[in-house]
DNA sequence: ATTAATCCAGTTTTT
DNA sequence: CTGGATTAAT
């Protein structure tokens, strides 16, 4: 039944015999009907679910293809099918075949960081080394791209003025990867490399057919995966000019080099385009005619109608622009879900969310990155991933730096000392520590101060014992000499909390219990005083009212979050690897170019459309290539199905800038020299 | 050496 | 509005 729903080229390409398939699918061309009609065609003919696995690039592309499978064979089969992003599959298949600990990237950045502070350059030369946020980059870039040689080779060749440098980079990098191995930790990197490790040993492949969706964005790395689960067949769907992921390490070569790579291979061109109004095709292809081709490309108009042409509307002014979006918006009668504005830079998301609720135009963006990154969520989840993991080192501080006079070395001392008093437990620690060993070692310094340190040591088991608990006094943890009243207080709190956690650790009874207890509370109460702090140093009440208010919707926001998860595991994890998955509220859609991808609306506005924004030219110099940018646009334009409107502002009032129009504008023909 | 406070710049795209 | 860097204080 589903075949049928197919045109011929879909049902040829979805028919394909088992072997090494490549399938051109164009914007708009049915790519999705195809791969849920591929697994159909192979559910058919004797395949299993569990013989099949699908890579997407998002986990809802997944979650709807899964879903439209089910819809013919029921969901309980469909479930059986692997599918989701090469991150979400490999970390599933780690979860069961290892212990794995999968942090936000901010966190093993954070790791990184003060790993590489310690180190010492050597600055005689004259070319500065890397900052350690670039450095992290490039690594990360070093690791998609799967090169052969090491990563001091890779940078030298890439950077011949950083070689002096070179072998501490690889250092710090290898001091990095040992002491993610010691704890555990896996970042988004790690997942598909200790993924390939595993499945490079098996002898009998997981999988009879791979499928995999967006192969013009795979990396190196996904696809040495690729190689390394030994399929006997694959069916790659992806587009060349829809290849927008270079950044990542994304390589355009993988696409175009399959017909090498496998001499059995067979190349499916679907070209008849289902979304887009003649128009806005025309535009598309004018626009990507000037990137060199690489499979020939033809796209067929089917949709008939009588639709407007795309529109250029010019404002002198950026916010003028974001404002004239939304009265165009406003005017437009369409039900505000069919309607998306797409940026090239998030930077513009702020300004044209103002501008719509300035009408009440209701709006919705991807994955609030500023929920995650809340101080008072990462606490939460951190205070969460202690209690599942208590060798959680990272947690553990994070957590205790909240404590007055406590930073982040005192609290690496005090996690410590907890993982010795409780044999590499610190629950253990904190309540049945080891009697026979001493929390702090003593530090070799000298002699007079070594005095010092035990002269507090000898006083410290009664310095608190009149105003904490039974659970906490005269705790060996005390006895760090830098701790006083204030750090004490504090860690009895955390104390009491831990203490009473609930025995059911459902997160969402985790959850209640963390906003309930003190401990997390007064930290709130701190959280809102600092942000409630005006310029002269006065705490504005309504103000901290107002921050007090934020903290609650975030942390019951939180909690409804928990509450879809019955294991604590399973919520901390969906939380890093499933964050930006949720896009709250409804109504129009607000996207980056690359958040847009696989996506299709009726009216799509395009904004920002300066040259030097979009295209972007400082990444330009950086890493891409204008050829990127134009397949950026691209992109942008193929989502609309009836309407696109592009816009651009000659001048950025707050900026104080002058803009001239974008490259593509005249390549488009909308706009003509000098004009 | 470590933490706390203050001031200043700046903002790419994703799993 | 946040992160980073600088500076002051313990």
């Amino acid at each position: 039944m589903p075949l049928s729903n197919l045109n011929q080229e879909q049902a040829n390409a979805a028919s394909a015999p088992s072997g090494h398939n490549l399938i051109i699918a164009s914007a708009g061309t049915g790519k999705t009907s195809t791969i849920v009609g591929r697994i159909a065609h192979l559910l058919r003919n004797g395949f299993v679910p569990s013989d099949i696995l699908l890579l997407t690039f998002t986990n809802k592309a997944s979650n709807e293809m899964i879903a439209r499978v089910g819809k013919i064979f029921g969901e309980s089969l469909a479930k059986n099918i692997e599918a989701g992003t090469f991150h979400a599959v490999a970390y599933r298949y780690l979860q069961k075949h290892s212990t794995i600990h999968l942090k936000q990237p901010k966190e093993l950045h954070i790791l990184f960081k003060s790993l590489y502070e310690k180190r010492i350059f050597n600055l005689s030369g004259s070319n500065a080394p890397y900052s350690a946020q670039y450095l992290y980059d490039l690594y990360s870039l070093f690791v998609n791209s799967a090169a052969h040689c090491s990563f001091g080779t890779w940078i030298t060749e890439k950077y011949p003025q950083q070689e002096s440098h070179s072998a501490i980079y690889e250092d710090v990098i290898e001091e990095f990867k040992a002491l993610k191995a010691l704890h555990h930790y896996a970042d988004y990197n790690d997942l598909l490399l200790l993924y390939r490790q595993s499945i490079e040993k098996l002898e009998k492949p997981l999988f009879k057919e791979v499928l995999c969706d967006e192969y013009q964005d795979t990396n190196p790395l996904q696809d040495s995966i690729l190689d390394a689960l030994h399929a006997p067949s694959l069916f790659c769907v992806g587009d060349y000019d829809q290849s927008i992921y270079a950044f990542n390490g994304a390589d355009i070569r993988i696409i175009s080099n399959f017909t090498n790579k496998y001499a059995d291979s067979q190349v499916f061109t679907l070209s008849k385009n289902y979304r887009s109004s003649a128009h806005i095709l025309n535009l598309a292809n004018k626009i990507i005619e000037k990137n060199e081709r690489i499979y020939p490309k033809n796209l067929e108009v089917i949709k008939q109608g009588d639709f407007s042409p795309p529109k250029l509307i010019q404002y002198d002014e950026l916010f003028l622009q974001y404002q004239g979006i939304a009265r165009h918006i406003a005017s437009s009668q369409l039900p505000y879900e069919e309607v998306a504005i797409i940026f090239r830079n998030n930077s513009s998301a702020d300004g044209i969310e103002a501008s719509l609720r300035e009408l009440k135009i209701p709006s919705k963006r991807k994955g609030s990155m500023s929920f995650f990154d809340a101080k008072e969520v990462r606490l939460m989840l951190d205070i969460c991933s202690l209690v599942y993991n208590p060798r959680d080192m990272m947690a553990y501080i994070h957590t205790l730096s909240y404590g007055k006079g406590i930073g982040n070395s005192i609290a690496k001392e005090i996690y410590e000392a907890l993982f010795r008093l409780g044999d590499g437990d610190c629950k253990k620690g904190m309540f049945a520590p080891n009697p026979d060993i001493t929390a702090y070692e003593k530090k070799a310094k000298n002699t007079q101060l070594g005095l010092f340190d035990d002269f507090f040591i000898l006083e410290s088991q009664a310095r608190f014992d009149t105003f904490v608990s039974d659970i906490f006094a005269s705790h060996p943890i005390l006895a760090h000499p830098k701790i006083h009243k204030d750090g004490a207080v504090f860690l009895n709190d955390f104390f009491e909390m831990i203490y009473h956690v609930p025995s059911v650790r459902s997160p969402k009874n985790l959850i209640t219990h963390i906003m309930q207890s003190s401990f997390f509370k007064n930290i709130c109460f701190t959280l809102a005083t600092q942000r409630a702090r005006r310029k002269d140093g006065e705490v504005d009440s309504q103000l901290f009212e107002n921050a007090q208010e934020s903290i609650k919707r975030k942390a019951s926001l939180l909690y409804d979050l928990s509450r879809n998860y019955d294991d604590l595991g399973k919520f901390l994890n969906a939380m890093i690897l499933g964050s930006n998955e949720a896009s709250e509220g409804s109504g129009v859609n607000l996207l980056s170019v690359h958040a847009s991808k696989g996506l299709e609306f009726k009216s799509v506005y395009i904004v920002d459309l300066m040259d030097g924004r979009f295209p972007n030219r400082k990444l330009i110099t950086k890493s891409g290539s204008l050829e990127e940018e134009r397949r950026l646009f691209y992109v942008a334009i193929t989502r609309a199905k009836e309407n696109l409107i592009l816009s651009f502002a000659s001048r950025d009032m707050v900026k104080n800038v002058n803009y001239s129009p974008s490259i593509f504008l005249y390549e488009s023909g909308l706009l003509n020299e000098g004009e």
